[in-house]
DNA sequence: CTCCTCAGGTTACACGCGTTAACCAGCATC
DNA sequence: GATGCTGGTTAACGCGTGTAACCTGAGGAG
């Protein structure tokens, strides 16, 4: 019946059963290690010898959807919104998640608005949202996903998500830091990187924030300007730059500071004479720039300890609050 | 019954059928647009508002059941190692695969072998997986998949690949583009840098190989060398490198370039004059380095193809074979 | 009046799985 | 010989959907 003969009939636990010669329910007691059901040798090595040669792998689906709660772990993220520095956490924290026993899952879906988005991450009905960007979590959106029965949402965000366990984690603060050390360095006119790529948005905002919380309490002044990550847009900047007047700038981050940096250097624009570069993630490459790149160094809480956190979430519904350290500034060269 | 207050029973289509006074299956017609059947217009408006109210979602693992397929795109990748360029191909990916009616997903899971890979790949019976390491799919693997009811396998690589649609992607060409370029150039003692990143030793083993079939035909030497996106690594790199005696260097990409040469550079030898350096993927920063960094350019396939190719092998079971343009060695300063 | 059509709606089943009550054979105990 | 127990197996149900098949009542044609 099969039309395309490319696409077999999908092995199912029946089909192991009928080769092994035994009922379905065996099947699951022998994969499953069932212990409340005892099972004879030789019919459990048949079953597992079907279930081999059968090639047979059960329906994750239709496991979870039987008892009633799955293994997913979504994250939603942009893959280019993810820096460098977090790509390796998020690696790590896949790694960690899988040992508990979850499939996480990164999802890079673009939403006009937060309900629209938590619609297409319920469907999915993961056991848990992570969320970096913690104000994809509108009380709406939240209580959509619990609705669907999503056991635990976690944000990292700087204030308290309401109906969502939040990991302190201010980006503001990042900003501030940046802005103590330039004005301790005697700077006073201070640009702010403003990157236009998807989903950083938000933060740059925050990290903006930052900036200017700071700067209020000086004599000195705060330039938010716009940047794409593109050679066009750097270059652009870079011919205008001596016209906006500023003698230092924070870049939001090292992959846009190390890009801007470039570009001023080849207007002939002098860094850290002219002016004053900082950015921040303390990259890898950053140490190695001519000059050296000052940076704001984050402490992301540790992997493990996220999982463990986004468990016992899942398990008893709470879980103790996880901090991540203070940002800290690495200062180099560049400023 | 429910132990967990903040945890009310999931709302499902029979809570949405109880609250508008009709029946589960008006529920769905009403949902899912059914043309087939009718329904009166007062009723419509009774579920819709219903559904709203309740802040209903469908279940998407049950639904596929179901229906017997998924919209399920599954990308198996580690994020840290989708490069700069990479990762805005796969956010646009992303996007259009949304706009095509599935859900594409990353997933980062280490695996011991191709096999144990596959098998936690299919337990999600995605409706296709796409890996940009088209080894990924030995011959087994991929029969599991089939297996398992994954209807489409799409892999990047420059041999076709047994049971899966290939898109043809040598990586050993950007090697080879290099090294023409490097012994163009009168450079004779050439470096490869294998990083020891997760993920990329595929690539960098077809990288390498590339280099190796053209200096083959030259009087010349590659020698690789192991770098880990590590600052001490690095570091202890450019300290032993005069002992190598290499006048050029192949880094793998832009990124792993723009890391040597700083290091290179601190250690006083001169870029391009001791050590031509060549990356690979033509980032945005690696123009605006100090010197500006030659770099060979890759063109994928564009995301809408591969889009459109993924939905027909998905519905037809074939599509034509796609390819991306030859990589293309751009000369700048470093070289 | 009877028969048919047709819009509007419902019932029942299947998808693949895990679980639980029930059944059965054999063997020891009273 | 009836009763209980133990190891081994099975039929049956439910999870949330989509849909084929069936039902009902009203209106029109004969």
């Amino acid at each position: 019946m099969a039309k395309d003969p490319t696409t077999p009939a999908p092995v199912t636990s029946a089909d192991v059963a009928r080769l092994a010669g035994v009922s379905r329910a065996t099947v699951s007691f022998v994969l499953n290690g069932t212990q409340t059901h005892r099972v004879s040798d030789t019919t459990r090595a048949r079953v597992l010898d079907a279930a081999r040669q059968l090639g047979y792998v059960p329906h994750a689906a239709a496991r979870s959807l039987r008892a009633g709660r799955s293994n997913l772990v979504l994250m939603p993220a942009s893959v280019s919104a993810v820096g460098r520095l977090v790509s390796n956490w998020v690696d790590d924290l896949h790694s960690e998640l899988d040992r508990h026993g979850y499939i996480a899952v990164l999802h890079a879906g673009r939403f006009p608005d937060a309900v629209t988005a938590a619609r297409a991450w319920a469907e999915l009905r993961p056991a848990a949202v992570l969320a970096m960007d913690g104000d994809r979590f509108t009380p709406q959106a939240a209580d959509l996903l619990r609705r669907a029965g999503v056991q635990a949402l976690l944000a990292f965000a700087a204030e308290p998500v309401k109906g969502a366990h939040t990991v302190a984690f201010d980006h503001r603060r990042i900003g501030a830091a940046a802005a103590e050390h330039l004005i301790a360095r005697g700077r006073r006119g201070i640009g702010v990187v403003m990157p236009q790529e998807r989903g950083l948005d938000a933060f740059a905002r925050l990290r903006l924030a930052g900036v200017e919380s700071v700067v209020a309490r000086h004599m000195a002044t705060v330039t938010p300007v716009d940047l794409a990550y593109a050679r066009q847009s750097v270059t652009d900047l870079a011919k205008r730059w001596p016209s906006l007047g500023l003698d230092a700038v924070f870049a939001y981050n090292d992959e846009y500071a190390a890009l801007l940096m470039g570009a001023l250097q080849d207007e002939g624009i002098s860094v850290p004479d002219d002016v004053a570069v900082v950015g921040a993630d303390d990259l890898v490459p950053s140490a190695l720039l001519n000059p050296p790149l000052s940076t704001v160094r984050l402490d992301l809480p540790s992997p493990a300890e996220v999982a463990d956190t986004l468990h016992q979430l899942i398990e008893r519904g709470s879980a103790p609050v996880l901090h991540g350290m203070s940002p800290v500034l690495v200062h180099r060269g560049s400023s």
